[in-house]
DNA sequence: TTGACAATTGACATCGTTGTCATATCTAGA
DNA sequence: TCTAGATATGACAACGATGTCAATTGTCAA
């Protein structure tokens, strides 16, 4: 059986309440009575009944990874770390699918939404994107007053977030291939829902704009964070006439960077000598491929990290509003000088 | 405020023992009585209090998913089934990494999982291989007393556990590639520690047995299931002299597989054409590299489900000791009939 | 030595549910 | 009509922690 209070209690010869003050860190406990506790606790391998002690402070000490369709890539990396910065707190994750397809009504998703909140018994959530933009769930969130904090939301107000300054990062990707003699650049945009497409989209736009270089319409598509969106963008890509056939494609994530090589290799083009080829997110996919993939890394882990660190936070701390993290250009074989 | 039993109670003009009764379906309630409570339960959106309910009855209604550096496409899957799995029977999901790393001792082993497990109040667990080999963690959790169901275990002798025939698949994917006219197949093995390698190989011997062929020594390569050990295997294998080329090679995993594409790639020899290469497992991998990958698809979310499943199971309820479920061999475009 | 005040400790109620057991209410057969 | 035996219901304790508040002990200045 595992030991409870009492035992502990019982063995140091002092009251329940006394333990759990040593437990809990409470100040007004003599510390030679501390230490006893302590080592009797350690003793007898008492670990504080969950049940319990959520029962009497009417918290449940667990926190939710809510996801809708994430990349399972994404998912492990966020997913580990949150659970590394419930653990110091004595938190556990529990992780939970939430899919709101897109062409439900407004009381469908709610409805849904509901459904799953109403029996999820967490002191918090982490949303991930596109989740932390829906209306229907910040709502359901609020009135069941469970706290939340949102991955990469598109819209900032709403409450704490953490971020990535992903226009600076496609920026900075765009500049990397200017610098390589790139002009005819394309650009395949992401899923219309996350907000990381039009900020990617803006960032590759400045960098063209601040070059001096006018995009012509036919060089931006859109696609949707698939390998199958990819193929079909980069096949609209690569059938242009070769006037206007691009020298370089910044796909909006690895997935459909992976896909504009697949279709060059059928199209008989040779990345990265006849085209260059970069991707974003960073995925074990971008080494896999070959060649392998420029790229950008999202600070995934740390993202979970922070996400979760926030909610763990003890009633008096201060909750940081939003967090904007750093990424880093992974530079590898796709992408070269132009000839 | 979420209502409690109380309210319903009262509302109800019943005790709440007979709320109880109604929301656990437990028999020994007039159907009127019983309709009545149903409908103001729904009416207050009631939703019983998880601590208070596992303390009165000392379960957690939380079960584990532990797993040790699985991949996260395995990982994802297995996790998304036993979610499901959960959500009927009012459980939830929480997931925890434990990684034990094989030079550690005995000593060192058990004391990282009981850190790990003496704070994780769980009714059950899943563990993915290779934990459910490690000792360490079996006896740690049989002296917890909690029940696990191991996925795809070594040894099938010690308790309830979800696997899959890993050597007839290898068996009928080796007799694929000698229908294709294959005869010098070559093979890379997986991570020594799991279940899976010795099997898979297993079953490749033997159709090459079954053939009459004789698998030479330097046609059997070590990997570990990454795609770096599998570069250097597949470096090995094509830099073998031309009349000791294998014309195919399967792979243990697609990972691997993937390597041997890009490896070959690199030797200036074409797959499909040149070169045959299968992989195993299925992951998204398999369909985004060029040629996609014959593969095997291993039913990992049904496995996840399947152990969910069984954990959550009502104390009456006869647990199954093991399960073996179906794979599919997924033919594509990287193996083709030998010139 | 005493009083005042801070530091330390403990008794007991409480959180929201289920288990136990007693009681009240029905039903059917004599 | 009465009784035995089911069926339906409720009162109350219990689960194992924490919160409240009162009681005890220790310390220091007067």
């Amino acid at each position: 059986m595992k030991a409870t209070i009492t035992d502990v209690a019982k063995k140091a010869g002092v009251s329940m309440k006394t333990v759990s003050r040593v437990l809990n860190n409470e100040p007004n406990v003599a510390e030679t009575t501390r230490a006893r506790v302590k080592a009797i606790a350690a003793e007898l391998r008492y670990s504080p009944n969950i049940a319990a002690r959520g029962l009497a402070t009417s918290k449940s000490y667990l926190i939710a990874l809510i996801y809708d369709n994430a990349s399972p890539n994404y998912l492990s990396h966020l997913q580990l770390g949150a659970i590394d910065a419930c653990r110091d707190a004595g938190y556990h994750l529990v992780v939970q699918p939430l899919s709101l397809k897109s062409e439900w009504s407004r009381e469908e998703k709610i409805r849904n939404t509901r459904a799953v909140l109403d029996h999820l018994p967490v002191d918090g959530v982490i949303l991930t994107p596109p989740l932390g933009d829906s209306e229907a769930v910040l709502e359901t969130l609020s009135e069941l007053n469970i706290k939340a904090i949102r991955i990469a939301p598109k819209v900032q107000g709403q409450g704490p977030f953490i971020g990535m300054d992903d226009e600076t990062a496609a920026y900075q990707m765009t500049q990397h291939l200017l610098e390589k003699g790139h002009r005819k650049i394309a650009f395949i945009r992401g899923h219309i829902d996350h907000s990381a497409t039009s900020l990617r989209h803006k960032g590759f736009q400045r960098a063209m704009d601040e070059a001096g270089i006018t995009v012509s319409e036919n060089q931006i598509t859109q696609g949707d964070f698939t390998f199958a969106s990819g193929a079909v963008a980069a096949k609209a890509l690569l059938g242009l006439p070769k006037s206007e056939r691009p020298t370089a494609v910044f796909a909006s994530n690895d997935d459909m960077a992976a896909a504009v090589i697949s279709v060059a290799g059928q199209f008989a083009i040779t990345v990265p000598n006849d085209l260059s080829v970069c991707g974003f997110d960073d995925t074990p996919l971008a080494k896999v491929v070959w060649p392998a993939l420029t790229t950008i890394r999202q600070p995934i882990y740390k993202m979970g990290y922070q996400a979760a660190k926030q909610l763990v936070k003890r009633s008096g701390e201060e909750v940081e509003v939003g967090q904007i993290l750093d990424f880093e250009i992974m530079i590898r074989d796709s992408v070269v000088q132009i000839k």
